[in-house]
DNA sequence: CGGAATCCAGTAGGATACTG
DNA sequence: CAGTATCCTACTGGATTCCG
C-alpha cells in the first residue's frame, strides 16, 4: 500500500522541504474567515446530533443571520456540513457535521493546541516590538 | 509535571467537546491571509540559512514589494520571523524563521496533509452542489 | 422560522511612483 | 536594495428590511 506522503510527514523538520506549500485555493482562506471555524466547531461538539439554524444563531456568539446563512452554505457546498430541510410551516432546518468536516477539525487540533500554548509568546513579542519601534 | 492539555488531545473525537473554540484573535486571520503561510513556508525550507528580501520577492511567486514588506513586518512582530538589518550601501536585509515560527509550521503539517488528501473530495462536493442547485 | 435582498463601511491587497 | 507613500478597487461582513 502507498503511504509515501504520510511517511514523509515525520518528526524530522528538514523533511518538510519536500512538501509543496499549502494550496491556497479557498480552503485556507475559508479557515481564516470570521465564522467558519466557530460554526463547524459548534457542530462538531454536537456530534451526531443536528442543530437547528436558530440554535446555531443563538450559540455562535455575535453572528448575524446573514453571515450564518452564508457560512453554512459554503460549508455545505464544500461537503463539510450536511443540511436537512423540512418543509413544514414554519420551516425547520437542521445542520449536521459530516465525516469530512470532522476530519478537517481533527487536522486543526494541532493548530488549536499551538495557539493555546504559544499565544502568550506571540503577545509578548508584540509588546516588545510595539514598545521598541514605532 | 502538568500536561493535562495534551492529555485531553487524544484520539477520541468526543473529548474535543471539552475544548474551547480556537481563539480568533488575529493569528487565525493571519493564517488565512494571502501571503503569510507562503512566506514563512519558504523561510522554513531555508532552515537556518537566511534569505534576503530580494530573494523572497523572487521566490514567493506573484507577491508585490508592498505585501512582502507588510507580511514580513507582521511576522516579525509576532516573533515568527527574525529580521537582520545591515546598514550598508546598498542596504542588505536578511530574514530567518524563528523556533516559534518553526513550531507553528509544524502545527500546520496536519492541515497541509488534510488538504492534500481531501481537496479532491471538497472539489467533487462543489461540483455536485453547483450542478444541482443554483 | 429560516432565510433572501439591499445598502453601506472598513479593509485587504494590487499598481505605481518615489527614496535613503 | 529594501523599502515607503499614495491611489485605487474588490471583497468581507454588519445592519436593516422583506418574504414564503
Amino acid at each position: 500500500m502507498n503511504n509515501s506522503v504520510s511517511d514523509r510527514l515525520s518528526e524530522n523538520h528538514a523533511d518538510m522541504s519536500s512538501f509543496k506549500p499549502l494550496p491556497l485555493n479557498g480552503i485556507c482562506t475559508r479557515l481564516g474567515d470570521k465564522w467558519t471555524v466557530l460554526i463547524i466547531w459548534r457542530l462538531n461538539i454536537a456530534g451526531n446530533r443536528r442543530l437547528r439554524f436558530s440554535a446555531l444563531k443563538r450559540e455562535v456568539e455575535g453572528i448575524t443571520q446573514r453571515m450564518l446563512t452564508l457560512t453554512l452554505r459554503r460549508l455545505e457546498r464544500d461537503g463539510l456540513v450536511k443540511r436537512h430541510y423540512f418543509p413544514e410551516i414554519p420551516p425547520r432546518v437542521e445542520y449536521e457535521i459530516t465525516n469530512l468536516g470532522k476530519s478537517m477539525l481533527h487536522a486543526l487540533e494541532a493548530v488549536n493546541l499551538w495557539i493555546r500554548e504559544n499565544l502568550p509568546h506571540v503577545e509578548e513579542s508584540r509588546r516588545v516590538y510595539d514598545s521598541n519601534e514605532r
